[in-house]
Formats: structure tokens, sequence, C-alpha cells
DNA sequence: CGATTATGATTAA
DNA sequence: TAATCCTAATCGC
């Protein structure tokens, strides 16, 4: 279940395992049998990530579209691989690795326009170098939604999921429903700060660790997952004990302490924990 | 081993 | 708002 970071991880690894190679193509889907076909023995010259969408451009110009939606796979695997398990959409045969695509809403074969237009309709992705953090800014200054609600609205900024909402909301000490256009200058600005923090840190270690380092004895990657986060799919808040609450934004469960996250913060409101060095 | 749940997003109703 | 795509970890029996 991947959000921008893991999408980010794929794109790095296959460039650094497929890219400039031709590679042999297989499929158990019939869907995408004839564009698999199509794309068997052709270089492939680059993979990028926007968001949670990866971009796989091929030497005839053709690109492939991935998006994972919530139980997509890539399956790394030797070369040469395995039988193909389940509903393979695409396996892409390299010199070193194989990597099948299994469950995924979106794979896709485009061209450069069609392409252009999904990346068009993203917000600034927080793990790209180029991403402009005004354009977000702007959206939260200007939106009557709630701010959870816009932390997940791709067109708002681009590779959030529900498990980053939550927590990166809750490390600002923001309210969820508190309407995004409400929030002060210093707020959005944690907000987008926050991200790129945590995305890159997601990137980094393979994994969602929202836990200030600081806090933790083991290396965070090492964290066990009901260590790894304050709220989300908790019953207490990590910081101050106090229960979570569980309510619905935009289609989504989300977690948030009450105590932590005012709905009114006062004056001097202050996150509830310090930012990482 | 079956049921449940999930880090997503589009499409139809 | 609900159905859909259809993987895999987790949990209860």
């Amino acid at each position: 279940m991947p959000e921008g970071h893991t999408v980010h991880r794929h794109a790095r690894q296959q460039r650094k395992e497929l890219v400039g190679h031709a590679l042999a193509t297989d499929v158990v889907q019939d869907r995408f049998a004839a564009s698999a076909a199509r794309l068997d023995g052709q270089v492939l010259t680059d993979v990028e990530a926007w968001g949670k969408h990866l971009f796989q451009t091929w030497e005839g110009g053709d690109v492939v579209h991935v998006h994972l939606g919530l139980y997509g796979k890539w399956r790394r695997q030797p070369a040469p691989p395995p039988p193909m398990r389940g509903a393979v959409r695409l396996r892409l045969v390299g010199p070193t690795r194989a990597w099948d695509l299994a469950g995924a809403t979106a794979c896709e074969l485009l061209g450069p326009d069609e392409t252009d237009a999904i990346v068009a309709r993203l917000g600034p992705d927080p793990l790209r170098p180029e991403a402009d953090p005004q354009r977000f800014l702007d959206r939260v200054a200007r939106s009557r939604a709630p701010i959870g609600t816009l932390l997940l609205d791709q067109t708002a900024v681009a590779g959030i999921g529900n498990l980053y909402r939550a927590e990166i909301l809750f490390l600002q000490g923001i309210h969820p429903e508190r309407p995004a256009r409400d929030l002060r200058p210093q707020e959005r600005e944690g907000l987008w700060v926050e991200t790129v923090h945590q995305l890159r840190l997601g990137l980094r270690r393979g994994k969602i660790v929202t836990r200030r380092a600081a806090e933790v004895d083991v290396t965070p990657s090492r964290l066990p997952r009901s260590e790894a986060h304050y709220v989300y799919h908790r019953d207490t808040c990590r910081v101050c004990g106090g229960p979570i609450r569980r309510t619905e934004l935009a289609a989504r469960r989300i977690d948030l302490c009450p105590r932590c996250q005012p709905r009114r913060p006062r004056r001097d409101h202050t996150p509830p924990v310090p930012p990482e060095p």
C-alpha cells in the first residue's frame, strides 16, 4: 500500500536495474497483452515518479503509466524469474532482475501528450527537486475545504496518502477539520516542511516511521510498526496519552488527538513534538 | 483456513 | 455514496 515515497523508490531502483537495457516482457492478464508484445525487446530509457504515478519511457516514445492504487504491487524478482504468480499485469525482465506488476489500478500505454496531461493535473511533489511549495501554500490559503481533505487531494500536493496525512497533521498539531484557509501562514509552511521531511525519510528508509528519531533507542528503520506512529491506528496518543478520535474525511478514516490537535488553537499553540533538526 | 482490513482513486448512480 | 480493481498481512477459529 504505497504512498509517494514507495513509488519514488521503485523508480530509483528500476532506473538502476532496468534502464538502458532491452527488456523482455510478459503478461498473464490479457488486458495488457498487446501493449506488452509491442514493448518486448525495446530499450527502457527512463523511469520517473510523480506523486503516486510512475512513468516508464521506452525507446520508441511509448510511456507506460502505472498507478498502484490501494493494493497494487511491484514484485522484484531474480533473473531469470520464477513462473508468474497471480494476475500479473506486466513483467519486465532485465539482465539481473525482473519486475512483476500485480493488482495495479492503472497500467496503460500512453503517448507523451497523455503523460503531460496527467502530470499537469498533479500538485507539487515534495520529493521532486523542482517542486514549487508556493502552489501548495496558495491552495491552502484559499481553500474552504478541511485541511485533512486537501492533503489527500493530489492536485494540491502529490504523494501524501492516508497514513502520512494523519501523522503530518499530528506532528504539526493541526486539527484535520480546520478549514484550510484559516491556517496561519506559519502553519501552512510547517505542513509543507514536515511533508518534505517525512517523505524524504520514507524514501530513504523504505518504510513509514514518523516518530522523531530522538524519541527512540533503535535505528528508526528497525522500529516495529506498532512503535512507528503517533496517532495512526492507535487508541491513545503517543505524546499525551489521551484517547485518539477516529473520524472520516475525504471518504477515508483519519485518527487524531483532540488535545494535541485543538480545533481552535491558542495563539501560543506549539506542535506536540519538537521539529527534527 | 476463511474473514477482514488496508498507506488509492476512478467511475457509475 | 457505493462499487470496483483483486494483493497480502493479520486475526480469530
